[in-house]
DNA sequence: GTCTATAATTCGATAGAC
DNA sequence: GTCTATCGAATTATAGAC
């Protein structure tokens, strides 16, 4: 069976699977999640779920492979670019991580949550232990920041500003009492003053 | 029956059921924590945690009300206190919630997981729609900052520089290969820099 | 208060008709 | 491919002995 998908295209039934299971997995995680919620979401039976993806488990690890894929595409053209330079390099980061975000709030949360409830999948996995440390960008941060401040700080400055607005969002529309559009809005000036924030904590002594 | 905690106080059977409880929840959420598990950790039978709280939910419900406590506790002194300045302020913040966080670094993503999962439960309970905006340091802060930026970033920041370390702790510890002493290490130079870099935030045009 | 045993429920998965 | 009906395992909660 088939049937339109908002963008006007057609979504086939295993289509129509996958986009619920993503909703649903990333708003509230593997544990609290119910087939059956992913079959009412999909407008289809229970049934049917498990003659596509044979197993909750399966869908799970299928969904999250692409989330993680989709965090790891919005820098792996930035790392190692070596044409750009370090403040660049950030700008771009900041900038393709909040679009991303802003289309995928739930991201973050979500799979900081499985990392925590099941380490020794990713400490492996990821790998990112050296791609990361061994990148363009890290050895541009490392020399520019050199006996002012470990570099560290930096980057998980840099992860903190960018990302948690998205982790804490709903806490932070109720402390400050703005809504979704002024929240967006928000993060978009955030493209701006986040890397001139990060060029200041590596310039200062 | 007693028997001693682990700072040489003596801990009733419901005390131990509350601690392991605690511990258990606050690792793994609500969903994916058993009873049984509790009860394990506990040192008791699963029977006696229903004897003593009722229902899964009632004592998850507690747990969580502590937890919320210990966030809220961390800032109220500071937050109306007159006689700081904001630098002050900011500064007893940071060192504030970095070393309650070092005692219990899953807090955050607890709290932040469960307010996404029931938003409506906190909508009015935290109430602290209000309580933060009149607060005496947002007051300040809004002085400060005035003209230059919009004074919701600078929380936002401070509050994702402080915290996000906690939150994506394994995370960092992988692509960045520090153990747990050196991670901590890390955060008690933070309570020096933050307030330092919330300082230049506030002040850049 | 604490335990063992078991009832009651929830949920993932499958059998089988169409 | 899709559905209804149901099984079986896991898990919360309770009954009842001590």
């Amino acid at each position: 069976m088939r049937r339109s998908k908002t963008n006007g295209t057609i979504a086939s039934t295993e289509e129509k699977i996958k986009l619920a299971a993503r909703k649903v997995f990333t708003e509230k995680g593997f544990a609290a999640t119910r087939t059956r919620d992913i079959a009412e979401a999909a407008g289809i039976n229970l049934a049917l779920l498990n003659y596509y993806f044979r197993s909750k488990q399966k869908l799970f690890d299928l969904i999250m492979m692409e989330n993680v894929q989709l965090f790891i595409e919005a820098i792996k053209n930035v790392l190692d670019n070596e044409r750009l330079t370090l403040n660049e390099k950030v700008a771009l980061f900041v900038e393709g991580y909040i679009e991303m975000l802003k289309k995928n709030p739930d991201l973050p949360l979500f799979i900081l949550q499985e990392i925590r409830r099941h380490p020794e999948k990713f400490a492996n996995q990821l790998a990112a232990k050296e791609i990361f440390l061994k990148s363009h960008f890290f050895k541009q941060l490392q020399a520019a920041s050199k006996g002012r401040i470990n570099p560290v700080h930096i980057v998980v400055s840099m992860l903190g500003l960018t990302i948690f607005p998205f982790i804490a969002g709903l806490f932070l529309q109720n402390i400050t009492n703005i809504n979704q559009v002024q929240f967006d809005k928000m993060m978009d000036e955030r493209k701006k003053l986040i890397p001139k924030w990060v060029d200041t904590m590596i310039k200062a002594g």
